[in-house]
DNA sequence: CTAATCTGGTTTCTTTAAGCAACCTTATTC
DNA sequence: GAATAAGGTTGCTTAAAGAAACCAGATTAG
């Protein structure tokens, strides 16, 4: 496939992608999130090959999203979990289920109810909000001057976002 | 590379990934939030392949993440804009740039500051929250009993989430 | 104590997508 | 009227994804 890498580049969502933005990674890691630790149980609730998850979890250990933790007493037993930095993918992976309930919604599932353990209420809608807690979209925001945003080309069009 | 398509799959994840979710869309969208419009800009700023980039454009169009415009007055000329499903990914983008500043650093490149046009203030941390509006970690959160996660593995592992 | 099974892989082979470069068509500019 | 720009398409090469078989060490079953 000849995939670029992009460990080189200037942006931190191609760096970012580049850690976890393949198809199976970030499954990987909502699997996690929901408590699956064994490579069998990723293996079969993932349906993935094992050559490619043995090289994501690998992946995932070597960035630091996932700790390999040797369990069961005599050793040759495993658990993948996540670290904070795993854990702090939270947002992204909710916010990425969201997106797909309400853009293209199954028909034969709920969107996911998500819920606070504290009151049993239903979580919000992740969105990006101004220091007031209230919501912006892309339109309500900027990057102030002498920001740049990519590489190789002229400065003019980065400054708009929106 | 034989990448499995999950149209059909029960995971949100998995069909919002199937749109977004290869390594070249996000940045589009990315870019596309920055403002870029125009083939050869995409091009440009991305580096991108012309025909992953036609192939790309072309899936984002199909699904409704961009529209495809004639511009120019006499045709032969597009812009690609984004369509409220795709600027609906501002979170996503958003929170993937926060990570990745957090997480990845670019010893060069100061984090992204974003800043509200109202007020000018610098954007929060995009975070999953509970109706007041208090941050939540993955390990405040619970699924419902009677939700399901995926697919043809046995209950128990499911209800947890953390 | 030997055989079967479970876990966590590795190897081999095939298929398919990504990357690159060249080419093409329709304007517009010089 | 030739050169350039925009927006592709085509063909080739390379590399990654998928499937399936194999493997080794630990555990359990008989």
């Amino acid at each position: 496939m000849a995939r670029k890498r992009f460990d080189d580049s200037s942006c931190s969502v191609a760096r970012a992608l580049n850690e976890v933005g393949d198809w199976w990674s970030l499954l990987v890691v909502l699997h996690a999130m929901y408590g699956t630790r064994r490579f069998v149980d990723f293996q079969q609730e993932l349906g993935i090959a094992r050559n490619i998850l043995c090289d994501r979890l690998a992946r995932l250990v070597d960035n630091e999203v996932l700790k390999k933790v040797e369990v069961g007493e005599h050793g040759s037993r495993f658990e993948y979990r996540l670290t904070e930095k795993g854990r702090d993918l939270f947002p992204i992976v909710i916010a990425l289920r969201q997106w797909g309930d309400k853009w293209n919604p199954a028909p034969d599932q709920a969107p996911l109810d998500l819920r606070d353990r504290e009151t049993g209420q239903t979580i919000r809608q992740v969105e990006v909000q101004d220091v007031n807690g209230n919501p912006l979209t892309v339109r309500d925001v900027f990057v102030p001057e002498g920001e740049t945003v990519d590489k190789r080309k002229s400065a003019e069009s980065r400054k708009k976002v929106g």
